[in-house]
DNA sequence: ACACTAATTAGATAACATTCTAAATTGATA
DNA sequence: TATCAATTTAGAATGTTATCTAATTAGTGT
């Protein structure tokens, strides 16, 4: 679960709302295109994010493609949004989790 | 609240750490700068991006700008990621929040 | 094997994001 | 008031994302 890719999943009003939708009940990517006004294509790559950051999972069904949430990954998701925008304070932050290469110190 | 803009500020790992430091303690533009490695021009487009999302506050102290978590905006973007990521399956969706635009039907 | 349907990939373009250096701004203080 | 320090804005280069149409792929079913 790599919260950078979820939070990039989930920069798009489509994409939180394919989201949104999702968590009722799965659907096929061409019932998904329907829902919105822009083309197929658009919404593959829509959906390639999604699957890019683990928040759903894709399965054939006769022509059509099914796409269903990933409930654990979206579990494990808030989890991490929990702790980056919950405050903590008094609580001694002996160290940081998901810090990356790009945030080291400048010397 | 726009969760749109707070998804967007938090779309980069630097801003997710400021998010991260300015829970422990308000700190000015200067000492958030030297954290990391780049520019201070760079990091102020970085705190614009977070103030934009009203995720922080500014306050002049002296010669420096002090930056602090705004720590209601957090909470309420927490809970909008929980609505967002949380399964409430079996419940009615009567109306989902945050539909915007570009999302309506397409005829 | 052939035609059909559903979805994705390719390639192009426009819009937006990130970053830099140099210049401008804002307030503090001698 | 002139200078200084801290921060932001301007402008430019580069990279990434969103979108489209057209072409391709993958699987179904006759």
């Amino acid at each position: 679960m790599k919260i950078g890719k979820i939070i990039q999943a989930l920069n798009h009003p489509i994409r939180r709302d394919i989201v949104e939708r999702l968590k009722e009940a799965p659907m096929t990517a061409g019932e998904l295109a329907e829902l919105y006004k822009v083309s197929k294509p658009t919404m593959s790559t829509h959906f390639a994010a999604l699957k890019d950051a683990d928040l759903v999972a894709k399965e054939r069904d006769k022509n059509s493609i099914i796409y269903h949430l990933n409930t654990t990954v979206a579990e494990e998701a808030l989890i991490a949004l929990t702790g980056l925008l919950e405050n903590v304070k008094e609580v001694s932050p002996i160290k940081r989790v998901g810090m990356v290469d790009e945030l080291e110190p400048k010397s």
